[in-house]
RNA sequence: GGGUGCUUAGCUCAGCGGUAGAGCGUCGCCCUUACAAGGCGGUGGUCGUAGGUUCGAUCCCUACAGCACCCA
């Protein structure tokens, strides 16, 4: 083995290994365990949040694969509309050509091009990360499988009455020219204005004064709107007022929407531009006015002047013509939430237009879409980790809208739609089949819908399309293979659990649920995980133009400084943003980020996964755990040299020493806790718990107390400490393997032959348990009181400043008879690891030199002092030793003095405190006669 | 405005009713033949503030403050 834990060497080689030898795909035996990937976007690149989320899978997957769990982890990635569509666009672009100069035909085969040229870039960094996921059931939303899957879907519900068509107000995105979800809008804070206008009352002196953060808007309104109960307006409410800029006259209405106290108590109502003033013209049965075009451009709508105009040049057009009129009273500074596009960046603009929407909302989709996927949480039947999670779901799905899911893109699944010459609808498989399924004669040609389906509803059927649905039989790929059978797969429906974060619970979650309850009768999954979102090391939400976004890959290859800040800001159009980032990353990162594995990243990952809703990526934590994995390695070199060749069937299996009762009993129990934390998904406690085993126990006290069993006189006591130095490093592989599946993989490679071990991966392996350890209860005693023994000795060694090498006297008092036992027993032990020569006893009464001194128990640890001791230092550690030891015993003495508590609190509590102010006399005793002696 | 979280060592985080913990950092001594990415030993916290419940509160309750995020 190399000296050190070299990652990049490890993690070169063993992927492809694995993924050939096909490892990862289900085994077909036991107990059927299911992970769905929620695919990622094909456009995409690994971030921080992909990797860890598929960390967490993938240890859940090789853990239950190792407990020999039939497990699929089924991966794939999303069509992703918009983003893909708009990549290609933008190549288009370069060519100064739109997709209109391709035609849709043409374009789309370009997507796809695209697609099988760069779309595996997410697929390969997820390989880097070490997914154990089945690539050869790998699928994408766009497949033709997958596809067929959409059509029955969308014919189904349609032909149920749960699709329907209809003109609706959307969020529209102008630049993109296509509805977007709700969940693709961000609100953001912008400073704007708040502008006050004047609408004259017809035939009257008077007028109304409202207030609009988007006067353009006015060119459409249909009223103006005050609450019932203001009495400054009610004389008039139902009088008609004179829309400036326009020559229409509109109504003075009520309604308790309008807040009283906000502005001037007067709202203009837009129904074909504001959602809730659309619900205040439907109430009020006001038509809306639509005054804009597909792309945010004032249309012949509105008055002649303003036609063409873009909705910002039309602000400022209508804002000079009030001026002029004297109808503008007041301009104020005001900050306002603004509807942004995610995909595009534009401002949202409500906008009136035909759409398809999947029914959640009437009495017939409540009941047969929405309430299922409520029930599948309320019943408990799907569960949440961690459980509050819930609330968000089932809050969301109670004020759920129905769901708009057609598109204005070339790119996805097309809505299997016609429409004849008159308007009416067909829906089916094809023209065809629409055809077939008329219930009225069509008139004239049909012409298909152009629209296409948003990505997430083909996303909603990952769960039972991935596994072959609607087919019966097996599916292939374009090169023949079978990637699915729903005869055999279905199995694997429902999944086990969903890991994913807490921002798709509405994209994914609920959907998923819908559609596959209403098309399978069974939930998804049993369970989802809600993982944490991970953030930089202050705690800030990772951003592009902040520049605190991590690159996993970078974490596992490091980078220098420039290239570093070259792919930083490369994106970055903006100079002042450019220069901002570029002077981040030089302070943050100024030598560049080291390389850390995968293995430390993951383990990184492991050890952050509280129940927390955030993580805060410190990579000096991740540094931590890659030195964790060279104290593994190293110890691994240790027991490797120490073992040089395989161990002789037998020899040894049968523990000689306390030391290796020890450990076997605190793996048993460590193993204990790991399965806890496995079934409560608490990484970060699994982590911890494997961390300090083999830090703190295999590799501090069990490899430091074999050196003198290894090179002692005892040969079988020698035999043994190699099997359990082996056996025990066996286990702690299998047992991390989950986690730090490289490394974990290299070891074992060399463990296994001295083992006699047939499997040729970890990954065979079964995962250790519990019982396959024998707990030893009363060895774990005799080792606690030698480390205490020797921690004794080694502050005093310290703290007195006493040469690390050199060998000094050891005397013993006082103690007990089992301290004598235990002092013979490991005398050898104590002598090598805390470099004193062979203890002596001085017995009572009998005089003693000067010494510093340890106490366990009633046993006095003794160095004498002459030459190497300063007798005042040692005086002053005792007193502040004795004093520590005082408070406690105040504590103690403290509770049990109080009558409330001896009456109140359990027995055992009442008696662990008499027995802890028991100990703490029997050592304060030992100390105040140590410190009599020294004073003497 | 409605909701959900968070506030514990210098930093990043566990703990959540009965002796305050981890990693990193920091200080001292050591290049001891598995590992200096290391060893040994220290230092460091009135657990956001104020009340309450309890024999006992970092932990439960209430209010307040600050910080996040989600929905409108």
């Amino acid at each position: 083995m190399e000296k050190s834990f070299e990652p990049a060497q490890i993690e070169s080689t063993w992927y492809a290994r694995w993924e050939a030898s096909g490892v990862f795909k289900p085994s077909g035996q036991g107990e059927p365990y299911c992970i769905l990937l929620p695919p990622p976007n094909v456009t995409g690149t690994l971030h921080m949040g992909h990797a860890f989320q598929q960390t967490v899978m993938d240890m859940l997957v090789r853990y239950q694969h190792m407990r020999g769990m039939n497990t699929l982890w089924q991966v794939g990635t999303d069509h992703a509309g918009i983003a893909t569509q708009k990549i290609v666009e933008n190549q288009l672009a370069v060519e100064e050509k739109t997709r209109h100069d391709l035609g849709r035909d043409a374009f789309v085969e370009r997507v796809w091009k695209w697609k099988e040229e760069s779309g595996s870039t997410i697929t390969n960094q997820m390989r880097r990360i070490g997914a154990a996921a089945d690539w050869s059931r790998e699928r994408f939303t766009m497949d033709e499988g997958l596809s067929a899957a959409v059509r029955k879907v969308f014919i189904d519900w349609y032909r149920a009455g749960l699709i329907y068509r209809g003109n609706r107000l959307v969020n529209w995105d102008p630049a993109l020219g296509t509805a977007v979800s709700d969940l693709e809008v961000n609100n953001v804070e912008r400073d704007g204005h708040m502008w006050s206008i004047r609408y004259p009352v017809a035939d009257s002196n008077e007028s109304l004064v409202v207030a609009t953060t988007r006067p353009e808007t006015m060119l459409g309104d249909v009223a103006v709107a005050v609450h019932p109960e203001d009495e400054r307006y009610a004389h008039l409410v139902g009088k008609t007022l004179k829309l400036p800029l326009s020559d229409r006259e509109i109504p003075v209405i009520a309604d308790d929407y309008v807040d009283k106290d906000f502005g001037t108590g007067c709202v203009k109502i837009t129904p074909a531009h504001d959602f809730n003033d659309y619900a205040i013209g439907q109430r009020h049965k006001l038509p809306p006015i639509t005054i804009f075009t597909l792309d945010a451009k004032v249309n012949d709508n509105a008055p002649a002047k303003y036609r063409g105009l873009d909705r910002y040049d039309a602000r400022k057009q209508v804002l000079a013509d009030l001026e002029a009129l004297g109808l503008l009273v007041e301009t104020k500074p005001h900050k306002l939430q603004v509807p942004v596009s995610q995909r595009s960046d534009a401002v949202i603009e409500p906008m009136l237009t035909d759409q398809w929407f999947v029914d959640l909302t009437s009495d017939k989709g409540r009941k047969e879409i929405t309430e299922p996927a409520l029930d599948a949480v309320r019943s408990g039947e799907i569960r949440f980790v961690p459980e509050n999670w819930a609330n968000t779901y089932t809050q969301w799905l109670d004020n759920i809208q129905d769901w708009c899911i057609s598109r204005q893109l070339w790119w996805g699944h097309r809505i299997p739609a016609w429409y004849d010459e008159a308007g009416n609808i067909f829906v089916g498989e094809d023209e065809a089949d629409a055809r077939a399924n008329a219930t009225s004669e069509p008139v004239g040609a049909l012409r298909q819908d152009d629209d296409v389906l948003d990505t997430w509803f083909s996303s909603a059927l990952w769960p039972f399309s991935t596994l072959g649905w609607p087919l019966d039989g097996p599916v292939k790929d374009a090169h023949g293979n079978v990637v699915a059978d729903w005869q055999h797969d279905k199995i694997f429906l429902p999944s086990a659990v969903l890991v994913t974060g807490f921002d798709i619970i509405f994209f994914w979650v609920a959907r998923m649920v819908m559609a596959t309850k209403y098309f399978t009768g069974r939930i998804p999954f049993r369970e989802v995980y809600i993982n944490a979102i991970v953030r930089d090391a202050e705690g800030q939400k990772m951003s592009k133009s902040k520049g605190n976004t991590l690159d996993p890959l970078d974490l596992i290859d490091g980078i220098a400084l420039e290239p570093l800040v070259a792919k930083s800001t490369r994106s970055l159009l903006i100079p002042q943003v450019r220069a901002k980032v570029e002077k981040r990353i030089r302070k943050d990162y100024p030598d560049g980020i080291p390389a850390i594995g995968t293995d430390a990243l993951r383990f990184t990952f492991a050890a952050l996964a509280s129940y927390s809703r955030t993580i805060n990526f410190d990579i000096k934590r991740a540094e931590g755990y890659k030195a964790f994995c060279n104290k593994l390695w190293n110890a691994a070199r240790f027991v490797l040299m120490n073992v040089s060749s395989p161990l002789p069937t037998g020899e040894g299996s049968k523990p000689a020493t306390e030391a290796e009762r020890w450990i076997l009993t605190r793996l048993s129990q460590t193993l204990a806790e790991v399965e806890q934390h496995f079934v409560s998904y608490r990484f970060d406690h699994l982590a911890q718990a494997l961390y300090e085993f083999v830090w703190n126990e295999y590799c501090d006290w069990f490899l430091e107390l074999a050196k003198p069993a290894l090179n002692g006189d005892d040969t079988e006591a020698a035999a043994s400490t190699r099997h359990t130095l082996l056996v025990v490093l066996e286990a702690v592989l299998r047992a991390l393997h989950p986690v730090i599946p490289f490394i974990t993989e290299e070891i074992y490679q060399d463990v296994a032959p001295r083992l006699g071990l047939v499997e040729i991966n970890v990954y065979a392996r079964p995962y250790p348990r519990p019982a396959d350890f024998a707990s030893d209860a009363a060895a774990s005693a005799e080792i606690e009181w030698f480390k205490a023994v020797l921690s004794g000795i080694r502050k005093i060694r310290s703290e007195m400043n006493i040469a690390p090498g050199k060998v000094i006297p050891l005397l013993l008092a006082d103690g007990d008879a089992a301290d004598r036992t235990r002092a013979t027993k490991f005398a050898a032990q104590i002598a090598f690891l805390a470099r004193v020569e062979t203890p002596r006893w001085i017995e009572t009464g009998a005089d003693e030199p000067a010494t510093a001194a340890a106490v366990v128990g009633s046993l006095r640890v003794l160095i004498p002092l002459a030459g190497l001791i300063d007798l005042g230092a040692e005086k002053a550690r005792l007193a502040k030793e004795i004093t520590r030891i005082e408070v406690e015993i105040k504590k103690c003495e403290g509770k049990l003095g109080n009558a409330n508590f001896v009456a109140n609190a359990p027995a055992e509590v009442v008696a662990q405190e008499r027995q802890r102010i028991t100990d703490w006399n029997t050592q304060l005793a030992a100390l105040r006669e140590q410190a009599g002696k020294l004073s003497t």
